[in-house]
DNA sequence: ATTAAGTTCAAACGATCGTTTAAATACAAG
DNA sequence: CTTGTATTTAAACGATCGTTTGAACTTAAT
C-alpha cells in the first residue's frame, strides 16, 4: 500500500494555467503532503490535468519536475533573506533579533504564504539522496552567510556552537511551518503568532544569559 | 528513478540474530535513511538476508512491520522520559531545565543510542498518512505530560505559547538528531556536546527574560 | 494551403511495488 | 520414526512505478 494508493479523484476544476504551471502546483503539493518517495509521477498528471508524458516533456523527469518546483519558491525567499540580512547595520549582540529577523520572515510572509512554508519545512526533512544536490544549489551559502554573521555578534562563543544554535533554529523552523500533526500540537496559530514565538524563542537561545543554569546538577 | 534504485549489494555479512529481529533492524535502517515510502519490501528483505515472505509473515504487512520497528525504540524513550518527569520534584521557573532534560536525555542516551535517536527523528518528519495511527499510541501523551508541567512552571504564560514552544523544542531536536544534511551543518558534535547546547536552548527560550527585545521595530 | 516548430496525446515499455500462495523444510513432542 | 506445528522458500499475483515512443494536434509564419 503505497502513500499515493487510492489516488483521490479531484473535486476541484482544473486551474487555467499553463500546463508547466499546472504540473508545478500540481508537484508541490503532493511533494508537501507525501514527500518525492511517496509523489508518483501519474498522481501529479492527474492534478494537472495533464498527461504523463507532459512531465518528461517540460522538466525532463520526476526529479528535474521537483528541481523546478523547489527553485521557485526557495531561490526567491533566499535572495530575500540575503537582502535583508545585508541590511542590518551592525553585529552587536543586539543585532541578533534583527538578523534572526532576516532569517525567518521571508520564509512566513511571501508572496506564495503557506505553499512556500510548507515547501521549505518539507525539504529540510527529506531523506537525503534526494535533495543533496539541490542543497549546493545556493542553500548552504544562505546559512553560511547568516552563521558568520551571527558570530560575529558573539565573539566570545564557539564558531561550532553559533552553528549549532542556527541548526536548532532551522530545525524549530521546519516543524513550525511544517506540522505534521495536528494531534500532537493542535490546530496552527496565525502566521504573525508563530513567527513572532518562534523569533523570540530564537533570540533567547542566541544570548548568553547570566547564568541562571545549574539549577540541578542531580538526574544525571 | 526510486530512491531504491540500485540496491546496493550488502558488504557486510548477515546478523545472527532471528529472523524478526534481522527484519526490524532491516527496516529500521531503510526508514531512517528513506522514509516510509522510500524503503521497499524486498530492500528490507535483501538487507536482512530473508525470503520476502517473511515480512508478511511475522508483521503482516510492511505498515505492520515499521510499527513494530517503532514501538521497539520509541516506547522506551517515552517511558523513561515519564520516569524522569515524574521524579522532577518541583513546579518553579527554575523546574524547567529538569523537565527538558528529562523529555531530552532519553533521546540522546539509551541503550540503542544513533539508530533511536534518528528513528526518533525521522517518524516525527514523515508524511502525515504514514504515521498519524502511531502517534495516538502514546505519543501525544507524553508531550501532553510534559505540557502540563511546564505550563505549571510558568502560570503566567499562556498555555499555548508553551504548546508552541515545545514544538521548537521538538524540531530543534528533530533536526539534530536526524541531521539531513552535513553539507549545510557540518558534521555532527558528540551526543553529549548537542545534547547540552540543546538543553540550554531550549532552557533559554522557555524562560520570560527581561525585554531586551524591541531592539528594532524597523525592518517589517 | 503548406510548412515547420511546439505541444499534447494514447499506448506501451520494462522494472519494481506490496502481497499471496502452496510447497518445502525445520523442529519439537509423542 | 511419525506426527504436527512453525518457519522458510521459490514463484507468481495484479498493480503501479518512471519513462519512452510515435502519431495527432495546435499554432503561426510563409
Amino acid at each position: 500500500m503505497s502513500v499515493n494508493s487510492a489516488r483521490k479523484p479531484r473535486e476541484v476544476r482544473c486551474e487555467t494555467k499553463d500546463t508547466q504551471t499546472r504540473l508545478l502546483n500540481a508537484a508541490e503539493a503532493l511533494f508537501i503532503d507525501a514527500g518525492y518517495a511517496g509523489m508518483s509521477a501519474r498522481g501529479i498528471a492527474d492534478r494537472a490535468c495533464v498527461n504523463i508524458a507532459a512531465m518528461a516533456y517540460h522538466f525532463g523527469s520526476k526529479q528535474g519536475l521537483l528541481e523546478a518546483v523547489l527553485i521557485r519558491r526557495i531561490a526567491p525567499i533566499n535572495t530575500s533573506r540575503r537582502l535583508r540580512l545585508a541590511a542590518v547595520p551592525e553585529r552587536r549582540a543586539e543585532s541578533i533579533r534583527a538578523i534572526l529577523h532576516a532569517f525567518l520572515w521571508p520564509v512566513f510572509f511571501n508572496e506564495h504564504e503557506a505553499p512556500a512554508r510548507r515547501l521549505m519545512g518539507r525539504v529540510m526533512t527529506e531523506p537525503a539522496e534526494v535533495i543533496e544536490p539541490l542543497l549546493n544549489l545556493g542553500f548552504s551559502d544562505v546559512i553560511e552567510q547568516f552563521v558568520v554573521a551571527a558570530a560575529a555578534c558573539f565573539p566570545k562563543q564557539d564558531r561550532a556552537l553559533i552553528v549549532q544554535k542556527f541548526s536548532f533554529v532551522v530545525g524549530a523552523l521546519n516543524l513550525t511551518v511544517l506540522r505534521p500533526s495536528e494531534h500532537i500540537f493542535g490546530p496552527a496559530p496565525a502566521a504573525e503568532v508563530s513567527f513572532d514565538r518562534l523569533l523570540n524563542f530564537s533570540v533567547d537561545g542566541f544570548q548568553q544569559w547570566p547564568s541562571v543554569s545549574d539549577v540541578n546538577k542531580d538526574m544525571a
